[in-house]
DNA sequence: ACAATTTCGGAAAAGGTTTTCTTTGATCGT
DNA sequence: ACGATCAAAGAAAACCTTTTCCGAAATTGT
C-alpha cells in the first residue's frame, strides 16, 4: 500500500464538473445556468453564451441520474432475455438499440438463462433503476409466463416470444405467412410434390409454418401427403436423414423441399447431391431463417424465408416508445416475412430476389 | 383527447412507493426507515421489523438513481461495440453480464456500427449516465483508436480488440498459443506435412496464428513450406478452393490441415471428401473457433481451437470490477485457448477431448 | 434519587438538476 | 417624474436516498 499518490482504495477519479461549477465560472446562479443550458426561461443572449462557454471549458455533462430523478423518467429500458442471447436475438437487439438510441433511450441488457431466480433478481434490479419500459425475449418454443411487474406499472413487450399476459404486447414474425411465401414460390416455379422437413412439433413456429404449407397446397389444389411432412431436430444431420426417408420410395419422392430452417435445408441439399440429384433441377429447396452463414455456403446457395428480425427489432423499439408515451398497445402482432430467392429454387435466370407479402 | 380517465399524454402510471411512504406507514422518520432497510444505524429490532413490513406491504424498492446520486457510484457500466454485435461477441457478453450482475452492476449496451459519430454520441450518453466503467469491443482486425474519455477519468477495457492507448487494458485470446496447440496435436498424432489455410493477412490474428504454426513446426524440426500457407477469405468456399490448390500437386500434398476458422475447415473437409480422401485417415483437419454449428455439422465433426470466449468475458468483468475498485491495470493480456479434439483429427479412439496450454 | 452513560430515533445536509416563484432593476406610458 | 409593466436573474423547493450529527429517553452506577 501507499505506492503512488492516490489513496489506494476506491475509484478516486477527479469528480466531473457539476452545473454548480459551471454557474460559478459563468458568474450566475445554478438556476440560471440550467436555463441557459436547456434553452429555457428568459435570459439575455449574452448570459446564455457565457454559460455555454463555461460549460464547454469545464467539459460539463449533466448528470443523467439527477435529471431522471427530477423528471421521473429514467430514459432507460431493460431487455431481459430468458434463454441466453441467441443468434436470432442479435439482429433484433441491434435494431432495437438503434431505434431507442435515436430517442435518447439507453438499454440495460440482462440475461436470465432460463433461471427464474436470476430472472427475478434482474427484474428487481431493473425496477430499482426505474426503467421506463421492459422488453422480454425468450426461446420461441414456449409461451412464457408473464413477467411479474408490480402494479401493471410499466410497458412490457415480448419480442420473438409470447406471453399469456393478455395485457402485454407480443411481437412475432408471421410464421404462417412465411411458409405461404415459400410454398407459393415453389408452386409458381412448377413444383407439385412439395415436402416439408422441419423441427420438433412442440415449437409453435413449427405448427404455424406447417399450417401455412398445408393451406397453400390446398389453395393450389395440391394434396398434402402425410409422408411429406417430417418432424425432427433443427440440424443438418436431420435434414440429411429426412432426405433419405423421403427418397427411399421413388414413387412418392418429392420435387421440392420446404425446410423449417436453413440447417435442415443445407443438410437436405447435401444429401440430395450425394444421391446424385441436382438442386434445383431435380429438387428445389427452400429454407427458413435466411441465415447467411448457412444459406450462402450451401451449394447451390439456398433460397430462404427471412423473418426480417431487424424490422422486428425496430418495430419493438417504436412500440415501446409509443407505450412509454402513454399509448396502450396489446395483443399479438405478427410482422411479415420475406422470401429471398437464390439458386436452390430458382428457375434459371432468377437469383437473389426478395419477395414479400402482407400480413396474412 | 379526453377519452377514458387517464389524461392521455405521457406514462401516467402510479408512482412507485418511496421511502417516505414506507416511513409514514411504519410511523418513523425517513432516516430511521433508511437505517432499518439497510441494516445500519442503531435501532430496536421491533422498529426494524415494522419498517421492513411496511416496505414489503408497499412493494418498496429503493430508487437506484437516488442512491447512486448519493454514493456517486452508478453501479452501471457501458459496453460499446464498434462493429455490430457479432457471433464472437455473444459469449463474451454473456459471461460479462453474468459476472457483473453477480456484483450488482448493470450493463448499458451500445452499438456504434463503425460510425465514429454514433460512437461519440453513445459515449456522451454513457458519460452522462455516469457509468463506472467502459468496455469496448470491436472487430479484431484493426487496432482501434483509443476511446476519448475525458480526463482519464474512468476505467476502460478493450475486449477482443486492441487499442493504441498505452494506459488501457486489452483482453485477447492467445492466438499464437492456440495455433501451437493445434499444430502440436497434429504432430503428436503423427502428421508431418501440415498446411495452414487461413484468412486475410491483414488480420493480426492471422499473423499470430501463422507464427504459432511456424514456431511449432520449427520446434519439431519440420519444414514450413511456403506452398503450405494459404491466405484467403474466412469462408467455406475458400476452404474448398484452398484444398484444390494444395492437392493439385500430389508431390507436395499435405497430410493435415490447420485452418484459420471452422468455416474454412469445413469447406476443406468437404472438398477432401469429394476428392475421395478420408478425414482423418488420409488428411487430418483442425479448425479454429470451435463454433458448434460448423464443427459439429461437419462430417466428421471437426477438431477445433476454442478461444474460450466465455472465460474472456468473465475475465473482462473481473478486471473491470477490480479497476472500478481502484486498481490500475493496463497492457495486453492474452488468455489461453483450448483444443477440442473430435474425429476430424483423432487417431481412432480419441474423441472430444479438451487440451489446454498455459499462456505462451 | 441524581449524574453519567447508553440506546434509540429524528432532523438535516448532501448529492445534481429542473422548475416555479420572487425579486431586482430597467423600461414604458402618460 | 411616477406608478405600471416587463425582462432578467436569483432563491428555493422538489426529486429520493443515505448519513452524520443531536436530542431525548431510558438505563446504569453509586
Amino acid at each position: 500500500m501507499g505506492s503512488g499518490e492516490d489513496s489506494g482504495v476506491g475509484a478516486d477519479y477527479p469528480q466531473r464538473a457539476t452545473i454548480r461549477d459551471v454557474a460559478a465560472r459563468a458568474g450566475v446562479s445554478i438556476g440560471t445556468a440550467s436555463k441557459a443550458l436547456n434553452a429555457s426561461g428568459s435570459l439575455r443572449q449574452e448570459t446564455r453564451d457565457r454559460v455555454v462557454a463555461a460549460a464547454n471549458e469545464l467539459g460539463f455533462r449533466p448528470n443523467a441520474m439527477a435529471q431522471s430523478l427530477h423528471r421521473s423518467r429514467s430514459m432507460t429500458v431493460g431487455v431481459l432475455t430468458t434463454d441466453s442471447f441467441g443468434r436470432f436475438i442479435f439482429p433484433i437487439l441491434e435494431a432495437l438499440e438503434e431505434t431507442l438510441a435515436g430517442h435518447g433511450i439507453a438499454i440495460f441488457m440482462c440475461n436470465a438463462t432460463d433461471d427464474p431466480e436470476r430472472e427475478q433478481q434482474h427484474l428487481d434490479q431493473l425496477l430499482g433503476k426505474r426503467i421506463d419500459g421492459l422488453l422480454v425475449t425468450a426461446r420461441r418454443m414456449d409461451r412464457r409466463p408473464a413477467i411479474a411487474v408490480p402494479g401493471k406499472s410499466m410497458p412490457v413487450i415480448y419480442v420473438f416470444s409470447q406471453s399469456d399476459d393478455p395485457d402485454a404486447l407480443c411481437l412475432l414474425p408471421d410464421d404462417h405467412g412465411g411458409a405461404v411465401l415459400a410454398v407459393e414460390h415453389l408452386i409458381a416455379t412448377g413444383r407439385r410434390r412439395i415436402a416439408h422437413i422441419t423441427g420438433p412439433a412442440e415449437f409453435e413456429a413449427v405448427t404455424l409454418r406447417h399450417q401455412g404449407y398445408v393451406d397453400t397446397l390446398a389453395r393450389a389444389g395440391l394434396p398434402a401427403l402425410p409422408e411429406h411432412y417430417l418432424n425432427g431436430l433443427w440440424s443438418e444431420a436431420w435434414g440429411r436423414e429426412a432426405v433419405d426417408q423421403l427418397f427411399a420410395d421413388a414413387a412418392t419422392a418429392p420435387d421440392a423441399l420446404f425446410c423449417g430452417n436453413d440447417q435442415i435445408a443445407r443438410g437436405a441439399s447435401d444429401a440430395l447431391r450425394e444421391r446424385g440429384l441436382t438442386v434445383p433441377q431435380d429438387v428445389a429447396v427452400v429454407g427458413f431463417d435466411n441465415w447467411d452463414v448457412m444459406a450462402l455456403a450451401a451449394r447451390p446457395p439456398l433460397s430462404s424465408v427471412d423473418m426480417n428480425l431487424h424490422r422486428l427489432g425496430r418495430a419493438a423499439g417504436e412500440r415501446l416508445i409509443a407505450m412509454i408515451g402513454g399509448e396502450r398497445i396489446r395483443g399479438v402482432e405478427r410482422l411479415p416475412c420475406s422470401l429471398v430467392v437464390r439458386p436452390s429454387s430458382a428457375p434459371a435466370g432468377h437469383t437473389d430476389t426478395t419477395q414479400q407479402n402482407q400480413n396474412s
